[in-house]
DNA sequence: TTTAAAATTTAGACAAAGCTAAAAAAATGC
DNA sequence: GCATTTTTTTAGCTTTGTCTAAATTTTAAA
């Protein structure tokens, strides 16, 4: 019922590497984890006998059902930490993921949960990734440029590519961050522009500048 | 330069048994660590080899200077993760010690401090034990019963030992709590009665209240 | 002051998590 | 289809922190 830090470490890794891998290859992991094959191996055995893992020698392996719901746990402590850091202690997106990293293994539920209450129950972590609910839930939604985004589909900023002075001095002064919440209101062919609305205002924006931005939307519905 | 888990669990308890005890024995230590008295030795071996102790074998140990530096860095996240669960989480004084205990241990300065700025520089935990500022400086305090407190001597209420219901209601009605500020105005002798200067009122309290209210205040000055 | 009791340390083992080096299996190239 | 390379696993060793049981030292008591 409870795992150690490094258990946790190897939950969380593998589920993010079979997010994008399908499947996940001992050497993949141990280059992740900057530890050796032969490590792995003897973690996947016990990771294996917890029923955590689907696990089949030489052949990679990838998360139970189980495995699953507890790297979600951890992910969501994870980034609920990063969403912490960044908005009540100041700190720059860069430097949180090392702190994270070490919070997120204080597993109390309801330290969590209230945590989660605090901060407003986020739905996106200061680098645009979804935060999972207390139930393990994570939200369907998609991560594109804001030029991509379909017209008045409510979205939100989730993350800005370009981190140059002059682009930060834009959005300021557009009064854009992350966690804006926006959605376009007409596209122009002419040069590409879009006019969006936000909360209270309604501005128009270049391509260039829409390219920079994340959104994230909700598939369904 | 940097510790286990394990190690800081051992200096932390050493400098809390330390401070009533005078010199800590393998005995009372295994006691409080729930652990054996041959894992202690076994510790106190590395500990000493570490120059954070003074050990002579057979006649108990107690801290060396550098010992009691990281001990107090250590009780200092302790004590600000206690404030932030209470004051920010809304979690009871008697809730946040295991939780606290498992958030001190991610020691990075930065976090510490900014944490502390984010609280509000608080002088004391929600047990009314005193938090340690970011130079490892402990103010010069002296906890008593409020009946034990000099007159006109600024105080800071921090501790209330008896927790039955009816005490708690006399509290409130009072407007008395924890961080309370006030300073004694006169005894009564007949009765042994106070008249207390709060910030915006004054008051009368009983000797029975009193002797269950503990209070801090400067030594110095 | 000698002896029994209590406290402390030593010796030897164990589990967790890592490593290196060697063996085995799978994939690739010709 | 066989040989070579790559990937993965096994075997055996190390460190950290713990334990039990035995030995030693200190303390207390008669």
């Amino acid at each position: 019922m409870n795992y150690t830090i490094s258990e946790e470490n190897y939950l969380k890794t593998i589920f993010l590497l079979q997010e994008t891998e399908g499947t996940v290859s001992t050497n993949t992991l141990a280059e992740k984890l900057q530890t050796k094959p032969a490590s792995v191996t003897d973690m996947m055995k016990k990771l294996d006998a917890k029923k955590l893992l689907n696990y089949k020698p030489y052949y990679g392996f990838t998360l139970s059902a189980e495995g699953k719901k507890i790297a979600l746990g951890i992910i969501r402590r994870h980034r609920l930490w990063e969403y912490f850091l960044c908005n009540k202690l100041n700190f720059g997106w860069e430097e949180v993921h090392l702190l994270a990293e070490e919070l997120e293994h204080v597993g109390n539920k309801k330290l969590v949960d209230r945590l989660d209450a605090f901060l407003g129950f986020p739905s996106y972590d200061p680098h645009g990734d979804p935060i999972p609910d207390s139930k393990g839930r994570v939200r369907n939604i998609r991560k594109i440029p804001l030029h991509q985004l379909p017209a008045l589909r409510p979205a939100e900023v989730c993350q800005v590519t370009n981190q140059s002075s002059e682009m930060l001095e834009l959005l300021h002064h557009k009064q854009i961050g992350i966690g804006t919440k926006l959605e376009i209101k007409k596209f122009f062919d002419f040069d590409h522009s879009l006019e969006i609305k936000m909360k209270n205002s309604t501005i128009t924006i270049s391509e260039q500048l829409a390219q920079n931005i994340f959104v994230t939307y909700e598939q369904d519905l």
